[in-house]
DNA sequence: GACATATGATACCAAAAGGTACTATTTAAA
DNA sequence: TTTAAATAGTACCTTTTGGTATCATATGTC
């Protein structure tokens, strides 16, 4: 499988999870977005910029506006991901639970 | 709930997603994880550090070796993000049902 | 058209991360 | 006890990232 890396970056700041966290209440624009942050506009579209590349957020032209909302598509990967780890320890725990078994044959 | 970012930012680098694959197949010290990269071990050392602060490996001393593993604990940690966003993703469509079913009404 | 507003883009600075060279510490072996 | 191996840690340099200031572009309003 291929690892969402730009995803995983996107998602590894602070900052980032905030704004995601807005987002996930209703969608905004940056200039709303920027009214709960202590930053620049230009700070924040960089942040943007990275989430969107992460593909956690889409963002629609409305007349002048620009209003960003979460995209499921960077957190869907997220979550095909994790599954695929959590049967890979399904395995690992059924290759141990094998091993423990051989061991008491030999014993 | 509480985001994991350091686990997030760990799994952000190329680099260290390759690491990861690595000990995938089997636990290995750094000198044994050096010899599959083009970089010091200083280097190589580094993103262990990361990893380890992400809680994506365990590092275990043997003599005087020190064999890194996989640690299912920010796996699972990432895994239990995942499902909370499954959920709010559902919700968020059962709420757009509520509202287009609202929307009929008022028609 | 003139003007204000919402935004994007670029250049620039400061801070953090990626990477190397070097030194120190611990442990196995002769 | 000397020597070599495996590693951690620090100082330093380079690159990337976070952030600001500034300018350019597009759109709604008068």
């Amino acid at each position: 499988m291929q690892t969402p890396i730009s995803t995983f970056k996107a998602l590894g700041d602070p900052t980032r999870q905030q704004i995601l966290a807005l987002l996930a209440e209703q969608e905004m624009t940056i200039g709303e977005v920027v009214e709960h942050f202590d930053m620049t506009r230009a700070g924040v579209k960089k942040h943007m910029n990275l989430l969107e590349a992460g593909q956690l957020i889409t963002v629609k032209a409305m007349g002048r506006e620009r209003v960003n909302s979460l995209n499921p598509d960077g957190f869907k990967a997220i979550s095909e991901w994790a599954t695929y780890f959590d049967r890979f320890w399904d395995d690992k725990l059924g290759a141990l639970a094998s091993l423990v078994m051989k061991e008491e044959i030999n014993d």
